[in-house]
DNA sequence: TCCATTTATATGCAATTGCATCTAGTGTGT
DNA sequence: ACACACTAGATGCAATTGCATATAAATGGA
């Protein structure tokens, strides 16, 4: 239980405070232009890289780190406008099976040039190029797997 | 309209992950300890930092980046619980003067351990101490007040 | 095989958040 | 002093989140 050095106490103080202004920034952006939350692109976007078969809320819940219960009512929110299709997974029968539909890649194309322009804004326009790579490196270290 | 560069896409996308993951690791020890959320210290101790005469709502709200209606009724619960004490502003007659109580600054006293170490174990194990450092000065530029 | 444990997902209910808007003061220009 | 635009803060109501727990199927033994 050793304590915190102040570099690292002020590393996650600025943690919060980055990311609050990050996402008001991308979350007002979005709303302004009437689109579905931050949180619907990433879904969408997640199950279109996943490819073929689809993915289980588990594996997205892994990925994303979101807490199981929101995850599972986001998914019957998408499921509801008829961005994502649920089937019964063939293998374990607890489960099930997320695919993308047509729809929900049309949205999620949609969304992306407003979602990307307000990265810009909110990340990029803040820091050179390889400030910006260091950032990701070190960021990753915070959630990596294994350490 | 830049568009982003994928180093920024990826910096945002971990700032994103980097900060769920850390924010639950941190919500999840205080829950564990009977401690009130996070917000609740961040509070408390910028009141117990802004000193004497106290200060205004949306001085915190500035400090903190916190939306305003947020704010308003995260102040009711501490007010609630006696943490904080609102007196009328003196010199303006909309506002209000947020000062902290003995039992505020108790709390926050009591907090401290199980939150440092939960930033320790968050934030602090993952990195050197000369990474805390460069990660803190890259958040800093998110949220500069100017460019 | 049977039982206990664990994993995947859903859900009722309370608390919090977000949105839109309201009220009440302030400040400015005339 | 008046009219008007602006700032500080609160609030009703709907949507989302968090918590605790439920249900059902898989898994690992004995």
């Amino acid at each position: 239980m050793t304590s915190p050095s102040e570099s690292v106490v002020r590393a996650w103080t600025r943690l919060e405070r980055a990311h609050r202004a990050a996402l008001a920034t991308v979350e007002n952006r979005l709303k302004k232009e009437g689109l579905p939350p931050l949180a619907w692109y990433d879904v969408l976007l997640e199950l279109e890289r996943g490819g073929a078969p689809g993915l289980r809320p588990f594996e997205l819940q892994k990925a994303m780190l979101f807490a199981q219960y929101n995850l599972s009512r986001l998914i019957d929110r998408l499921e509801t406008q008829g961005y994502v299709a649920r089937t019964a997974s063939a293998d374990d029968g607890r489960g099930q099976m997320l695919a993308i539909t047509a729809k929900g890649r049309a949205m999620r194309k949609k969304i992306w040039p407003v979602y990307a322009a307000a990265i810009e804004a909110a990340v990029g326009a803040h820091l050179s190029p390889s400030e910006a790579r260091t950032l990701a490196d070190l960021l990753a270290k915070l959630y990596a797997p294994r350490s």
